[in-house]
DNA sequence: AATAAAGTGCAATGGAAGTGCATTTTTAAC
DNA sequence: GTTAAAAATGCACTTCCATTGCACTTTATT
């Protein structure tokens, strides 16, 4: 079990306070988060460091974008060894109609889509609406 | 063939000139548009009017919505007895990365996708990114 | 023609993304 | 340890688009 520091310094980039709690924030959420639910978190935050700390961790493939519809963008921690950052091997979200969470189906991957001769597929988003397992049982 | 009005009026809302003329607008183009390229389109012409009267369209199925992930909504006449308002029977957008623009792939429908026990799918969103077929060649 | 209902236009608001710059913290060099 | 450079942080501000309140105009109905 790596620790959140050895996390960070596997991915190259400095390790500081703002950023663990950051990451430890993420770690502990099971689904995806926007800004404002960081920010929220923290008794004392600034919306910019937290803006440029995900643009970082997206950077690094520590956390992946998500954008499920809803207009406002959220983050989720990649899985280990994702490909994020080459755009391939992504799986599909789910987005709770009921509760309006958004998480990540990391076994479900984004399945191959055709499209029309003299078009060119480089990466797919792929957003499912519905009800979630805890809002359905 | 229809004309505007009568495609207007079997959709149950008031023919009016401006509902005319963004119509006939969206029905020249081939791609997605946004509320400014329609706004451009027009000499004198009302952001709130124009949103007002997509939401309208809208609401009929006149039109659907497309996020592709711009952050910017953008609009598309529906098919000919599509099935928007219910949520079914729904193509795939492509986003080309090239010129950007966005164009519904009509005769392309989305894949029925799975989802993990307890999930319950009522909708799908699909964009595929990456180059159009204009730009491919 | 009179009235009600619907559509339109202007002004203003709100939310989120993004940027410039000064300050603080971290790292590395001496 | 002290110092200097590089990186991170915090504040203020800007921009862009979506959305709404309200007054005015147009359309449909009698
Ligand atoms: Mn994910
Ligand atoms: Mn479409
Ligand atoms: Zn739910
Ligand atoms: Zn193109």
């Amino acid at each position: 079990m790596e620790t959140i520091e050895q996390v960070l310094e596997s991915k190259n980039i400095r390790v500081t306070a703002m950023r663990m709690l950051i990451y430890k924030f993420l770690a502990e959420k099971d689904v995806a988060v926007t800004l404002s639910d960081i920010e929220n978190a923290f008794a004392k935050s600034d919306r910019t460091t937290l803006y440029r700390t995900m643009k970082t961790f997206e950077d690094k493939a520590i956390v992946h974008q998500i954008d499920d519809g809803t207009g406002i963008t959220k983050y989720a921690l990649c899985e280990q060894g994702c490909n994020c950052d080459i755009k391939t091997d992504l799986h599909l979200h789910f987005h709770c109609n009921n509760c309006k969470e958004t998480i990540c189906l990391t076994d479900h991957k984004i399945p191959q889509i055709k499209v029309p001769n003299g078009f060119v597929s480089e990466n797919v988003n792929l957003v499912v609406k519905g009800i979630c397992d805890k809002c359905s049982s």
